[in-house]
DNA sequence: AAATAGTAGTTAAGCGTTTAACTATTATAC
DNA sequence: GTATAATAGTTAAACGCTTAACTACTATTT
């Protein structure tokens, strides 16, 4: 690999020469410019960016983190979308994204990931932060480094989905259908901040519409997957048959909910309304089609990105609650007056 | 940040015994490793990555490369599988993943892109490299980079899937079904070898079967999009329908003419059977269940990631086939008689 | 004509590691 | 008791870049 010495040698001028021209900085002819630029042609010459890195403190790398948790990262359907809305923001910039996958654990984040978060090897840091049992973001990891929160871990900088107005949305869709025995179908609200956040949201209609909620029917044991959805719909209705929807907590367990009861020869909606959450690919394919919030993954990349992006520019960006939208479709329709 | 020359002055020893204790070199006393990691310990020392990476040459940086191609890179489902697979090897081995999405075009990958890989900034690659378009590691781009394709790209050291044996399979179980009127739903085929691939499978067993594959009708304008799927099984039935079986080049397009048969009033699989190639997790949820090809895509990640590995240790891997699973599901059936 | 400001380029220090080459000490062999 | 080998640690060069501080001109101002 040539290097700027070997460069500035071709050229005949120093490597400081070479060094301003290449990054600009005022004060040289263009001939200067025309032998330098000449010089690197030739050579084939490529910056070397540790060395760069070294020099000037900065790495052009952004991290993106997405811990692992209760399941691969990669099979959350959203991931792909937010990483889609970084990925077009980090490109525009010229930056290259470092992709973190912590192990997370009730100790907190793995140790190679701690070392890499507070070695400033990283300029900034978008991270996926929903998990009560830790914090990858935690202010003594990321130190000095300018980091954008994507969930509702305690930060200065962060963007969310409003799951709030979501779950709110969804509950008051289901009950002005008229629907009023409504179960729910939901995983261990301690995993995750947004799931509690949906609860709430689930809470306020429902006490609002006069129910309990507490004393709705629950599954509460999901953990996300389409079986899990399956098992919970089953248990659900072998314990109350007169239910005539079910609220699911997300897309897949929603999904798998339908199916099983199919299965058990229920039609949906006819004889009971199945309402899920996320939006994602299947819930448009399935038959019936799901309705769904779309929580606008690919949105909440985007200004995540944007965000650390004007971090690093020294502005002060506001944090961001990006509302979501119902997606009304074929799973969930008034209940049939005969039950 | 404390360096080195820190943690040497509060040890009372030199930063190359300090270098030697961390990287466990031979020879220093327990005495001493005590000293330097207490002091290692107070003051919170961590490597400087840049500062190793230039001096050593070793950034433990492994680029993952998925082109941009028609589409943005993360709505093709198997991208997250693959993705999955890379990062549990790099993970296991502290190895860092650098997302790099080079924007391809004819004239080749993006001027980014291409400094990036020919600056030796990262020890190794992995790169989906399936596209006639243009290759993201021609030997020209990749020089001294150990590499691993995960395609079609001619490479010496690659991961493909086996879409010969994958294509032929599903051809094979559509015509001992006893179907011969069958219709081809594709994409432009000089946009991905693969697919290529897979109409040579086609091919070979249609011709076998007595069938002339060149004149089965054909719609060939798809863009893998659940949208174009409706669109080329409506133009192909309006003008062929007698055709018994719809074979489509990936699951989308499949579900994308189920939907649309379905809304012309035909049934699947009882009076049109479709297949789908790559088996996407809406492929088993939709209902009809789609019968189709599964890649095993997160194998295709480990197995590269692997490789690389190995290539990285000096060994010399063999490249990789890995044979796909025909799923058979609810969308296929023997063709009604009366048709 | 001297002082000042602007332009063009150079010198050299510094970024924080790794590592080859060296010195000094101690143990082992004969 | 010396030669040799092994051990423990140090010195200093090198990695390739950025950038502050400097020199040397040329153009402008007064």
């Amino acid at each position: 690999m040539p290097t700027l010495a070997e460069v500035a040698e071709k050229a005949g001028v120093s490597i400081a020469t070479v060094s301003k021209v290449l990054s600009n900085t005022p004060y040289f002819t263009e001939e200067t410019r025309r032998k330098v630029m000449s010089a690197v042609e030739e050579l084939g010459y490529l910056p070397n960016l540790a060395a760069r890195a070294l020099s000037s403190g900065k790495t052009h790398l952004i991290g993106v983190v997405f811990p692992y948790v209760y399941e691969g990262i990669f099979t959350d359907p959203l991931v792909q979308y937010i990483l889609e809305g970084i990925e077009a923001e980090c490109n525009a910039r010229g930056y290259n994204i470092l992709l973190s996958t912590p192990r997370l654990s009730s100790d907190g984040p793995d140790e190679n990931y701690r070392q890499l978060l507070r070695s400033n090897y990283l300029e900034g840091i978008v991270a996926l932060d929903n998990v009560p049992l830790g914090s990858v973001l935690s202010p003594s990891l990321r130190k000095n480094t300018p980091a954008v929160a994507i969930g509702y871990g305690d930060h200065p900088h962060y963007v969310r989905s409003d799951d709030l107005q979501g779950s709110t949305t969804l509950m008051e869709h289901v009950i002005s259908l008229g629907h009023r025995r409504i179960g729910i179908l939901t995983v261990d609200e301690s995993l995750h901040y947004s799931i509690q956040m949906r609860h709430v949201g689930l809470d306020q209609v429902a006490e609002e519409a006069g129910l309990n909620y507490a004393h709705l029917p629950k599954y509460d044991r999901g953990d996300f997957s389409i079986a899990s959805g399956m098992q919970g719909s089953a248990a659900l209705l072998e314990h109350y048959d007169d239910l005539t929807a079910l609220v699911c907590i997300n897309d897949r367990m929603a999904l798998g909910a339908i199916q099983q009861v199919q299965k058990m020869g229920l039609k949906v909606p006819d004889d009971i309304t199945i309402v899920g959450y996320d939006d994602i690919l299947s819930a448009q394919l399935f038959s019936p089609a799901l309705t769904t919030i779309d929580q606008r993954a690919p949105e909440l990349g985007h200004q995540a990105a944007q965000m650390l992006f004007a971090l690093l520019n020294n502005e002060n960006p506001d944090s961001v609650v990006i509302p979501t939208q119902l997606r009304v479709r074929e799973s969930s329709a008034p209940p049939k007056v005969s039950r």
